[in-house]
DNA sequence: CCGATACGTTTAAACGTTTAACCTGCTATA
DNA sequence: TATAGCAGGTTAAACGTTTAAACGTATCGG
């Protein structure tokens, strides 16, 4: 590979200093340059091709333009989602993106952070998984800027952008409910991920005894699903509905219903959480729980960024979900 | 935020040169310190919590350990897997990920590749959208190793992942016309990229006149896709199948064949192209070209590396698709 | 004619590593 | 008694930037 031309190679060629040749690049030191050299030394790093070295650059300012994400992961739609959104808020705003997926394990969770941290990122957007309250605290007490997204500890006050779990949960219930659902399932994972268990309070505390309940082995995800959901058509009162609090809960349960060859909406009413393809291509295309995907990526790199200016910024940003209501969960006649 | 302690820190703790903590720390020199100093030294990096600025190496050593990935939309699920697998593998060779989305776009491209550049990548892995040739011919004019993946420029010899798209596509024509599909609708992009024109190629060479073809904006996807299988129900002799040369294609024609009522398979057939969930939901399972994108992920990034330790090289690795059936491609009675 | 000021540019240090080359004292060998 | 060799370090330069401070030189007011 060429040797790529650097301000030595400009400050030679021109005949001047390295200094003299930053500062013309920068436009720092505006009008104390004379025309003539700064014409120069523009010209000739056109004609070198001069890139600046952002690695160098960034070592001395100490500041690294790179913003470290840390996903579930990536090839999950969800996270890919916001990790567009988050890319293109972060480039507006001159940032770059270096992305890691932690599989929702602690320990891929602590070597990302690490890793990251050893690259000087300036600044931490993550989704974290079931017990990192330590690495939470851990780069609080290093004091380097992050923001949680979509995850929070109720217990660690930070940065944190979310969505109001419990009111989406307990919008979906409520809307199968005036339809006339009256034995509903939950299907969740079990886990002590604190959004996660809003979604499910927020549908257990309409129900009460109503509810069924099946939790979800986050490594067994369609084995789970299968059990809970035959589960709950072998109760004594089998349920009529079934609210799922993730997308892809969502999808394996569709899978069995369609298995099962159990008619939606008709024998059982659905409700997923979060958007796909798929829901459209059902043959009830179903009613879900809309996140504000734009919003809670601009929002967490905003924060971030402001943060980042003043790292004694503290702020939580809990945004509204949408209801959208299609055929799963009506039934038409 | 606390400043993070360096070498020297150390160092001057101990009471030695900074010298002789890097070559401890990094196992240099073995057997040449003393077990005393070693010792010493281990222990203040822990004590100190050391961790390697990896800038300052990177600067040093003239290698970031860093692979800059273009997609075209990071939300797309396909960017979004092979990403997940670029990531691992990476990994696993000590190297992070970097990436951009080109939408598509020369343009944003173009900037990307500069942005990356200055960020002093060691390699790049890059799908690259049309008219892009420039950039492929710059890259390989400055030197840098990179891997185009999915796409490629039959033109630029160069390192290339992809897949035999032409008889990808004539395994998906053949299946239906060994099924008694007559009448074949072809829908994919109005484009000049080659991997999609190969596809269209592989399709059209077995149909011959019984080939109809829809081509689609690629920013006016579901106008274009209703538009074209109107068209092809329309026709004197409408098709009875119709393949998509991607993903994002297919689900287009999914979603307005339902608004249409045409039922799959029994009026029309369907084939697509990649995987996902909703293909599994559609009433009629779809049938789709399956790539294998975990070794489409794991062999450029080991070809990548490669190149990035002997820049001569120069290989292309294409890999064959897998047709997987269903209900959607057959008639079942 | 002296001191001050402005101007245009250079010097040099710093950011945190790595590493070739160089010291210093000792021991063993001839 | 030189001297070669080795063990155990240190020095210093380099990577490519940025930027405060210094440096000459010319100009100007008094």
């Amino acid at each position: 590979m060429k040797k790529k031309t650097s301000l030595k190679d400009i400050a030679v060629q021109v005949g001047v200093s390295t200094a003299l040749v930053s500062y013309v690049l920068n436009n720092k030191k505006e009008g104390r340059i004379s025309k003539e050299i700064t014409a120069k030394i523009k010209q000739a790093a056109i004609d070198l091709n001069y890139q600046p070295n952002h690695i160098a650059r960034s070592l001395q300012a100490q500041k690294t333009m790179t913003i470290g994400l840390i996903v579930a992961d990536i090839a999950n739609p969800f996270s890919s989602q916001i990790a567009r959104i988050i890319e293109d808020e972060a480039q507006k705003a001159g940032y770059s993106v270096i992305f890691g997926s932690s599989d929702e394990k602690a320990s891929k969770t602590e070597k990302l952070i690490k890793l990251f941290l050893n690259r000087q990122v300036d600044g931490f957007i993550i989704a974290f998984p079931e017990n990192t309250q330590t690495q939470a605290q851990y780069l609080k007490q290093i004091g380097i800027p992050f923001v949680m997204i979509d995850r929070y500890f109720p217990e660690i006050t930070s940065n944190c952008v979310s969505i109001n779990n419990y009111s989406a949960a307990a919008s979906a219930i409520n809307h199968l409910l005036e339809n006339g659902r009256r034995r509903i399932g939950i299907v969740t994972y079990a886990t002590a991920l604190h959004h996660l268990n809003e979604r499910k309070r927020g549908a257990i505390d309409l129900l009460g005894d109503n509810a069924a309940v099946g939790e979800v082995r986050i490594d067994h995800v369609s084995e789970d699903v299968s059990e809970a959901i035959a589960g709950f058509l072998a109760l004594p009162e089998p349920v009529d509905a079934v609210f799922f609090t993730t997308n892809l809960l969502t999808v394996a349960g569709l899978k069995y219903l369609n298995s099962l060859n159990v008619k939606v909406p008709d024998q059982v009413a659905v409700v997923g959480f979060d958007e796909t393809d798929a829901f459209d291509l059902f043959y009830a295309p179903v009613s879900y729980v809309k996140q504000p995907m734009t919003d809670l990526g601009r929002e967490a790199v905003n924060l971030l960024l402001k943060t980042i200016d003043d790292s004694s910024l503290q702020k939580s940003v809990t945004l509204e979900t949408e209801l959208v209501v299609r055929q799963s969960s009506v039934l038409f006649r």
